[in-house]
DNA sequence: CGTTCGATTGAGGAAGATCAATTAATGTGG
DNA sequence: CCACATTAATTGATCTTCCTCAATCGAACG
């Protein structure tokens, strides 16, 4: 199996393989919604909640592991140290997704998790947790759900940064962004990037010039916009546009292989 | 309580901050060795066995989840679909690696997991893998140490696509190779890939040219060698010194930002 | 022994990194 | 509120890495 990369490829696709793998990462479709998992979780346990503001360490590389943390409001990045000692950030956090999974293998997180915005976080003891999964099935469920879904996220991004070329990436990242803002019911069509040009380069695999000249281009094409506040006003009229933009842009160049 | 690791991670943990993260992932260093983690399943439950050989299929992307495999020998890739239709690896797996995690939350697999060799695999289904967690809570954490070693894995890999140059990229795969293998109880200083030029290059987000070259290179340098069995044949003669060629390589051209 | 597929190697080109200069925004203290 | 310093963003000009195309060679297999 495989087929010509062409233009008929969305039907093609259609017809028999299922999705085409989501190309940021999978849908945060939960069979919970957040207020409900936040509900069980509170009947079965009594989760420190706090407040974090912008900067904020939620934890750190190398520090003890035994919390898991979810995330009911705001916006966390999580940022790793590479091999040769710089930071990279590895990954984004929204409202209703986990903190700490990471930890579990080796009793110690492997990464920072940093707050990018004010925000919420329920914190729970990692085995009061578990021993509150005994009573309630659906807790663990959630749980596994929360992994397997990070998981298969990382792929997508994994698959993104490999095989699509800086414009693509770009317009991506935002469509997704655009896209989880939504899902936590705030608005899509203008966001606040909390990220700097180079959080967002080093996010996606590239040189913050890189990042700003291609937002210049998706600018020129009206594909975005930007506010009269400054340059980190995002407006996203049409959130499709920006997937045809990718689509478009996929076509026209394949890239590797 | 975990590691018995390699020298250069157990020295780097000492330092400070705990690891410069390792490049290519997270050590496989189980809490349970593989034989001890078999013993469990198989005390607990009736798992089938099977064989698999090069080019069998163990599960696809969009097929119906259910099952969890265990592989206990041999070598198998994961491969996902991207946007554009192209396939593309996005894991490999080894003796003691879990596959199938990344359907628990859909309830479909968002991969392809295919064998690049002979080996076994043990098969269980999810739920009765769950059912029996709650007699025997050893099994539940094993399970939640191998996703959180998966996501802990996924992210060096990523840390490692975005910003290493394609020659550390092929170092270091082929150290995580050799580590791996020697992981299993084979040996290490000649490596048999199972992989053509192609797909690692696929794997590595690079071409083929370009991992010939950079091998090629490797050679000249005798940091690796090649059999006259011909070139997918590798020698790694020293391990370290494929870590210290890595080094060598990030200082002198410091990547990304 | 020819066919096919994988690997190597070279030459040219393009995407994107680097360097550098300029222009916003964002403070900060007077 | 203003000069000033500071950090972020834009844009242009080069330079590097790696991709693309193409030719050759080797190994495997019928």
């Amino acid at each position: 199996m495989n087929m010509t990369a062409s233009p008929t490829f969305v039907s093609a696709l259609a017809s028999q393989r299922a999705l085409p793998t989501p190309r940021l990462g999978v849908k945060r479709s939960k069979n919970l919604d957040v207020a409900d998992m936040l509900k069980l979780l509170r009947e079965a346990l009594t989760p420190r909640r706090h407040v974090v503001h912008a900067g904020d360490v939620i934890y750190q590389a190398s520090e003890r592991f035994g919390n898991l943390h979810l995330l009911n409001a705001g916006f966390i990045k999580i940022v790793g140290l590479s091999g040769d000692g710089r930071e990279q950030v590895v990954g984004l956090k929204f409202r209703g997704d986990w903190l700490g999974f990471d930890g579990i293998a080796t009793g110690q997180y492997s990464c920072d998790a940093i707050a990018m915005d004010t925000g919420e976080i329920w914190t729970f003891r990692c085995d009061a947790l578990l021993d509150a999964c005994v009573g309630t099935p659906a807790l663990l469920t959630l749980l596994h759900e929360a992994m397997s879904r990070e998981i298969a996220h990382d792929r997508g991004v994994l698959m993104s940064v490999c095989s699509m070329p800086a414009e693509v990436r770009v317009a991506e990242f935002l469509r997704y962004l655009a896209e989880s803002l939504a899902e936590c019911g705030l608005r899509s069509d203008q966001v606040t990037l909390r990220m700097t040009r180079a959080e967002i380069g080093n996010y996606l695999g590239m040189t913050l010039e890189t990042v700003s000249r291609v937002m210049s281009k998706l600018a020129r094409a009206k594909v975005i916009g930007f506010t009269e506040k400054g340059r980190r006003n995002v407006l996203i009229p049409d959130i499709d546009a920006l997937s045809a933009f990718v689509q478009c842009s996929l076509v026209s160049k394949p890239p590797l292989q």
